[in-house]
DNA sequence: CTCGATGCAAAAGATTTGCACCCGA
DNA sequence: TCGGGTGCAAATCTTTTGCATCGAG
């Protein structure tokens, strides 16, 4: 494994900001010092290759995420996209469907859409304030 | 609602064929009868908005299936593509997690991946066969 | 020194959009 | 008739790839 410089500010970013973020968000983050994005996608692919990355896709858009843990889900907040993590507990849910289906699973994907507490309020009050 | 040469052409497909279908795959069906591909992605979006079609995104590509019944959610097989259906749990595992956050709700997402029986099997011969 | 890593530009592939024309209700 | 539906071409957007050059081990 070869720790170029390259490698070593993507790992940087996803150790100091524990989150989903795509090969955009990174390009973005790494203003001072440019990577260019092929090799951003080269690189995420090599780490998650090397299961120190996660992936996950959102509206065609691949995210990744340092592998510390589990897996990550989201309650998303459409108005300001806070991310709010939740515990998965797919598989105890899916435990009798596999067994009936014997079906293999690979992956899932979960995504909780909504309002957080501050957007609701403001979502109320703007309703009231338009009828 | 315009029910046009077009869409009853597409619903058709659907009716016919109770799978995943992706817009590319409704366009080879229509060999004889062509509708542009523009088309077909407004007219599966038209559906889907309709809450006539159900969609769901394998690979980057976005794959459409008919909406029998309210709520559903798939273990979708990413080798044939077979679709078996599973009970949504997701409001009793989000329980405590919208307590805590005090999260308002409005949809979700839920699709399960991996290979159905008849694929595993397949697939473990070919790792087989390979090494 | 060598081979994998990188930058750059261009390609690929799914999906969307602008616009003029067409057709179903 | 008229506003939504359609075809065509071009644009968009994310991701991939070819190729010459660079640099870590």
């Amino acid at each position: 494994m070869r720790l170029t410089h390259s490698r070593k500010l993507v790992l940087d970013i996803f150790q100091n900001d524990n989150a989903l973020l795509c090969a955009e968000d990174i390009n973005k983050k790494l203003s001072g010092e440019a990577i260019d994005l092929s090799t951003i996608y080269r690189t995420l692919e090599y780490f998650t290759n090397k299961d120190i990355l996660g992936k996950s896709t959102i509206d065609k858009v691949t995210y990744y995420y340092l592998k510390e843990g589990d897996h990550h889900h989201y309650m998303i907040c459409t108005d300001c996209l806070v991310r709010l993590p939740i515990e998965c507990e797919i598989d105890k849910m899916l435990h009798k469907n596999i067994k009936q289906y014997k079906f293999k699973v690979t992956s899932h994907d979960l995504t909780i859409y909504g309002y957080c507490t501050d957007c609701a309020k403001n979502h109320k009050e703007h309703r009231k304030s338009h009828g």
